[in-house]
DNA sequence: GTCTATACTGAGATAGAC
DNA sequence: GTCTATCTCAGTATAGAC
């Protein structure tokens, strides 16, 4: 205990970099010059730079579901919820300006490389998705719930690219309480 | 007349390459097979990728206004434009489910690559904000005129990043379907 | 304006010593 | 488990012939 192993620096340090300047323009050298190992040691813990992605994505789904176990425990009602995943934004903010949404911006590289890891990537959002389609449940939505999960999660994503985009925290604030206002409007009006 | 410039030519094939597989997965290579010229033969019409790049958004600057353009002769009203906005999403469904915005896209890869082309790219979010702003400014929305613009720019860059990542096109037309409602809704009662 | 040939760089990946 | 050294390949870019 207590010493953590070189594998979890790697992922840590990969997970870090893939975010803040992409996943194909992140090279090895980077990572390793950000863990203070060598290059050639690097291969003893991955055979690939696929199989890094591959653990960085394990590592975001894991990271992700003890996230929402937290909400779902902290936070008493499925209105509650909603609005934890909301505020992830204003939480977030400061690298969202920066670097957009972690899931998004990955899934949208990986697209455009026509990279297996896509759908490993995909999955981060179907955990969202499935998440946020309990509580509309709950909330007694059942019938459009999938639909109401797919809206805030799209509503969330165009609001971290376009934030990100022009570095506008004034409009990110904005939209944030206008998420707030539709999900009191919306859940007061069955659909 | 009639035979186009190489230059012309190279500026459409990056155009299209950085769009399908991004900027900087893009190689000289790719472009030149594309083209039918030798690598060579390249710098003859452009000193580096940078210049490239510039010339792309330059295009895309120039297109994006001739369609806004149009847009205003074609459309009588400033709600009807608005539409026109929305349908865009709809006309280009295939390559957004593909591909994605490619204003998005391209916006997302500069910002995480750090790249100078990023403020020239954010050109073409301004182009449309602008646009969209003055037709709210004509429905009587003055004074929120521009936080209307922008968003309906985040709604429509939510629902391309997320049906792109999950290649949903039932969700794209739901998404349309309620931006549409919201639009007419929302003019009905000022802001 | 277009070509071939080539220099130079940085990337992913391997071998083998310690 | 970690290192150094090295290989191979793809990418950007240049030189110079045609």
């Amino acid at each position: 205990m207590g010493e953590k192993p070189t594998r979890d620096h790697i992922v840590e340090a990969a997970d870090r970099l893939f975010y803040e300047n992409g996943y194909e323009h992140t090279s090895f050298a980077h990572i390793a010059d950000s863990v203070q190992i060598s290059r050639g040691n690097f291969y003893y813990h991955f055979k690939s730079k696929d199989e890094i992605l591959d653990a960085v994505i394990a590592l975001r789904l894991a990271n992700t579901q003890r996230m929402l176990d937290r909400w779902e425990q902290d936070a008493a009602s499925p209105l509650e919820r909603l609005r934890r995943f909301i505020d992830m934004l204003i939480v977030n903010q400061a690298p969202i300006l920066r670097y957009g949404c972690p899931v998004g911006t990955l899934c949208t590289e990986l697209a455009k490389l026509d990279h297996a890891g896509k759908e490993q990537a995909n999955a981060l959002f179907t955990l969202f998705r499935t998440w946020l389609k309990r509580q509309f449940v709950a909330l007694g939505r059942k019938s459009d719930a999938d639909a109401l999960a797919m809206h805030l999660l799209g509503r969330s994503q165009g609001v971290a690219t376009l934030a990100n985009a022009l570095g506008d925290k004034r409009f990110l604030r904005r939209e944030v309480r206008q998420l707030h206002a539709w999900l009191e409007q919306d859940m007061a009006s069955p659909g």
